[in-house]
DNA sequence: ATTATATTTCTATAATTCTAGAAGAGTCGT
DNA sequence: ACGACTCTTCTAGAATTATAGAAATATAAT
């Protein structure tokens, strides 16, 4: 993932009302929720509500599919894992906290490009 | 970390410049950088770049320490994890007792920059 | 004490985002 | 075809954010 769209996914996620809404995609998996199910779920005026999912699915971590006259939107956990790595790679340089067992050859820090 | 910490972490690196700048202070590591440096590498104004770096510590994802005159300015990488964890916890399991991991499938993950 | 250095706060403007009612577009049942 | 249903787009106002010059603050050096 790029840098634009990993800051694009972000910034998605940065919105309260979207991360909520993204959260509840990610506990509904496949095939996701229809537009109405999410609206009743979060109480967000309807044409809020489709600017935000918009905007989640420009971005990438969510598709929408139309099926009849229902538009079920599904969280990407492709792109989520994208993100994560992203992150992981970019922004989590390697410490010795809890996590990620450091080789030997691992530079500890203060990695100059 | 509760999800409106999670929320506004999102936020604040949802915003290319600040996103560069925490790169930037995720590569210098410990003790970080003094606010000039910064200044200088990414040639953002000095006040606007000020009002970011306080964004990014208002979250917590920045921790700034005064040495004389100089305000260093250092990624938070536990606050940073702390991010992680919630992404994986919340945005990223398929049902609430599925742990399974994201990298173990046959997914590319495009890191190239 | 004065001056230089480093950074923040003040102030203001431009730009963007959020919000939501109203109208429109596509779809299904009858 | 008609009306009921689901959702998006239009439109516009409110709120927030980004930007940056100027002034202010704080520390260090001379």
């Amino acid at each position: 993932m790029d840098t634009i769209t990993a800051s694009a996914c972000l910034e998605a996620l940065g919105q309260p009302t979207r991360l909520d809404v993204f959260r509840l995609l990610v506990k509904a998996g496949e095939p996701g929720l229809p537009f109405g199910d999410i609206q009743e779920r979060t109480s967000v005026p309807a044409s809020t509500l489709s600017h935000h999912l918009a905007t989640l699915a420009r971005c990438g971590l969510v598709s929408q599919t139309k099926l009849g006259r229902q538009n079920y939107s599904a969280a990407a956990f492709d792109t989520m894992h994208g993100l994560l790595a992203f992150l992981t790679a970019e922004c989590c340089t390697l410490t010795d906290h809890d996590h990620a067992q450091p080789t030997e050859s691992a530079r500890p820090l203060a990695l100059q490009e």
